[in-house]
RNA sequence: GCUCCCAUCGUCUAGUGGCCCAGGACGCUGGCCUCUCACGCCGGAAACAGGGGUUCGAUCCCCCUUGGGAGCGCCA
């Protein structure tokens, strides 16, 4: 049974990287038929949240990556930690270690110097008794000193550290609370973790770990270290650019199903294809499909993709999302169609579902004033009389739906031998405000029939002020 | 500084020695469709980091250089 795990720790955002490892882990375990397993690693109780917390949680749970067990916490499984420790101190992998704070420094330094990496020397390693004084002391583990040793990961392939390369991590810091390298390990093999799927930040971390399961008679996961996400630039991810939460994705009218697909391609793909189902996506997702390099995210490839789902969308799920929206920039959606008549004619002519949310107000709102550019092309004294005209036509239907309002307009260009668009484009301007909308029929039936003959009024009047100001400044 | 990882169009990628004077996608761009916008359709420009090998033949294998990245904490 394979079993994946993702381990964040609360301390900041679940940015897009975070999600990407997650989705990978979740694939696999998928793909596998195996299980997903969430772990909140907050052994750091200084900079862990329980905010950072919630959101890591509100985050997979907005994507749906539903994990089989947990979320369990570091914080809760002490006991787990020093039974572990008991035995490497019992087997005599672990030592004290009583050196001060400025003693290391100094010996980093020095190594340094010399040109060497700033390891720890292993002074305290064969101390019999404590030394005459000292303030704390900590645990190390007791790395193996030569040989080497190999990982053979699933993404990077055959990996070698010389375990001269290795020095003797703290395993325990002072406060007796357990570090990271020690904690992961006692979680996985607690947790029957099968493979390991993670960020390649930690594949220097990975040999440590596999002496410590080696040092507890625990079997070793796979590794599969999964390259890092760069920003749009090419740089590490920052708050500005993608190390923001991915809820903000969310908030900014990303679809879910989008993100994942998005993510999925980055670093793993399936020959030529783009566009990927969930099922697709499970059935098909091999780690030995992942690349090595790292990606850079691009905004614009998203915001397509999005387009892509968001065409092909259900309208009443999307009606919720679009509410929600609605709700976010405070737009009053209570008087005028309904969410999902208008999701239907305008989900395939945007790119998220905040700028449909931003492209429709008029449908619920009054606007104040024209578009300034889109009033000068269009609302201009020669279209006067044929916009008096056709309103008389609108006032007398009565049916008000797409089909008798194309027709009305069609039967007005013939009388008038007036091409479609020289009418069609004025009629936008005046109901709607601008020159951006859905095809003018149904764009006229979602308004409204009330409203389009208020809005026809005042843009005839805009039109007959502006005929006179032309006039009266001698300009026509 | 030391250790480890990486390297195909601007970006995401296909490619595992001949199918490649390198394919797809986003973006950019020319056109078609069209009542606007968008969708859709048809075209275009755009890449194997450099240098050595190995081989009859290298994008693909090896080495070096260069360039990126990660790690070297009582952070995770």
């Amino acid at each position: 049974m394979v079993r994946t795990r993702f381990a964040p720790s609360p301390t900041g955002d679940l940015h897009i990287g975070g999600v990407r490892t997650a989705l990978f882990s979740w694939l696999y375990a998928r793909h596998c038929q195996g299980q997903f397993i969430l772990r909140i690693e907050d052994t750091d109780r200084e900079r862990s949240t329980d905010e950072a917390i919630q959101l890591i949680l509100d985050g997979m749970d907005w994507l749906g990556l539903d994990a089989d067990e947990g979320p369990f916490y570091q914080s809760d499984r002490n006991d787990n930690y020093n039974n572990s420790i008991n035995k490497l101190m019992d087997s005599n992998h672990a030592y004290y270690c009583y050196c001060s704070k400025q003693e290391l420094d100094a010996m980093r330094e020095e190594a340094m110097s010399r040109g060497e990496k700033p390891k720890y020397d292993g002074r305290c390693r064969n101390r019999k008794a404590p030394p005459e004084s000292y303030e704390t002391h900590v645990i190390r583990f007791k790395s193996p000193v030569d040989g080497e040793t190999i990982i053979k990961d699933l993404i990077q392939g055959e990996v070698r550290f010389q375990n001269s390369e290795l020095d003797d991590l703290v395993i325990v810091r002072s406060d007796g609370t357990p570090t990271y390298n020690l904690s992961v390990v006692v979680d996985d093999a607690d947790m029957k973790i099968t493979h390991v799927i993670r960020g390649d930040d930690h594949l220097n971390n990975t040999p440590r770990q596999v002496n410590i399961f080696k040092a507890l008679g625990m079997p070793v996961p796979e590794y599969a270290h999964i390259p890092l996400i760069l920003d749009e630039n090419g740089k590490k991810l920052s708050k500005r650019h993608g190390a923001a939460s991915v809820l903000r994705y969310k908030e900014e009218g990303i679809l879910a199903e989008a993100l994942l697909n998005y993510l999925v391609r980055l670093g793993w793909s399936h020959g030529d294809q783009e566009v990927f189902s969930q099922e697709e996506m499970i059935s098909l997702f091999e780690l030995s499909d992942v690349n090595k390099s790292a990606a850079a995210i691009n905004p614009d490839k998203l915001s397509w993709l999005n387009q892509q789902y968001l065409k092909d969308y259900d309208n009443e799920t999307l009606a919720s999302l679009l509410k929600e929206q609605f709700e976010r920039l405070s737009i009053d959606c209570s008087d005028g169609p309904s969410l999902t008549d208008l999701c239907m004619v305008q989900k395939e002519r945007v790119k998220t579902v905040q700028e449909m949310a931003l492209q429709s107000r008029y449908f619920y709102e009054n606007f104040e004033e024209f578009a300034p550019d889109a009033a000068k092309k269009h609302l201009r004294p020669v279209i006067l009389e044929a916009l008096q005209n056709i309103k008389g036509l609108f006032v007398e239907l009565d049916s008000w739906e797409a089909d008798s309002i194309q027709q009305a307009i069609k039967e007005f260009c013939e009388k008038y031998q007036i091409k479609m668009g020289k009418v069609a484009q004025p009629l936008r301007v005046a109901v709607t405000g601008n020159s951006v909308s859905p095809s003018i029929d149904i764009t006229m039936e979602l308004i409204g029939k009330e409203r389009v003959l208020n809005r026809l009024d005042k843009a005839l009047e805009f039109i007959q002020t502006r005929s006179q100001l032309d006039t009266s400044e001698g300009v026509t």
